[in-house]
DNA sequence: ACTCCGATGGTCT
DNA sequence: GACCATCGGAGTG
């Protein structure tokens, strides 16, 4: 992709975030998020890998014992952002789903950057292009996201996931990455290449 | 290419 | 006190 336009008429709304985990983790693939910054600087990125993580069956997921002051942001109706620390280090940012009280979300794992890049890196303190968003931790830390934006909306004009046009990824799906319970459900999605 | 491991702190039992 | 939805560097092949 040469050039890209962010334009919040084409963002996600809310009816796409309240549908089924799953199939908001894999319609995610290849959509381009979105962030203006306080200081007016833009960052944008493809989607190039999430994981789903469910309200029911899924002892992996936080929601899985219930709601709790860390995970409360999941059970909040789909359309915001939970962030979490994970490791005592990192943070990660999940796109939350479904309908209020569910309890499940998607982690975003992977993004391509597309603008805002020198940002990027020097939020990330590093000067390596190719690990830019790679993995989850990576991926909050180039986007500045901190646990202050915890419930942030993502259907806001300084933060969404914009619409493509004639997007048709191939989209390959595995186990997810990194946790031990429930680790048979193929809930990872990744763009092929 | 791989495997191992330390850093570091919130959450839950 | 154990367990993490991680990362990056060191060591090995």
């Amino acid at each position: 992709m040469s050039v890209f336009i962010p334009d919040f008429k084409k963002a996600l709304n809310k009816n796409f975030y309240k549908r089924d985990t799953e199939t908001v983790a894999r319609d995610l693939i290849g959509k381009i998020l979105i962030r203006k910054l306080g200081n007016g600087d833009t960052l944008t990125a493809r989607i190039i890998e999430t994981e789903a993580y469910l309200s029911e069956g899924d002892l992996a997921s936080h929601s899985a014992n219930g709601k709790s002051k860390r995970n409360a942001a999941m059970f909040e109706e789909g359309g915001i952002i939970y962030i979490y620390k994970i490791y005592g280090i990192h943070h990660c940012v999940n796109i939350v789903t479904g309908t209020a009280g569910k309890g499940c979300a998607v982690l975003l794992r992977g993004l391509e950057p597309l603008s805002g890049i020198e940002t990027m890196l020097r939020l990330r303190e590093t000067n390596q292009i190719k690990s830019l968003c790679k993995g989850p931790g990576n991926v909050a830390k180039a986007f500045g996201f901190k646990p202050e934006d915890n419930f942030k909306s993502i259907i806001g004009e300084n933060l969404f996931v914009q619409e493509t046009e004639n997007n048709i990824p191939e989209i390959i799906c595995t186990k997810r990455i990194g946790i031990t319970k429930s680790p048979e459900h193929l809930l990872r999605f990744i763009i092929k290449n």
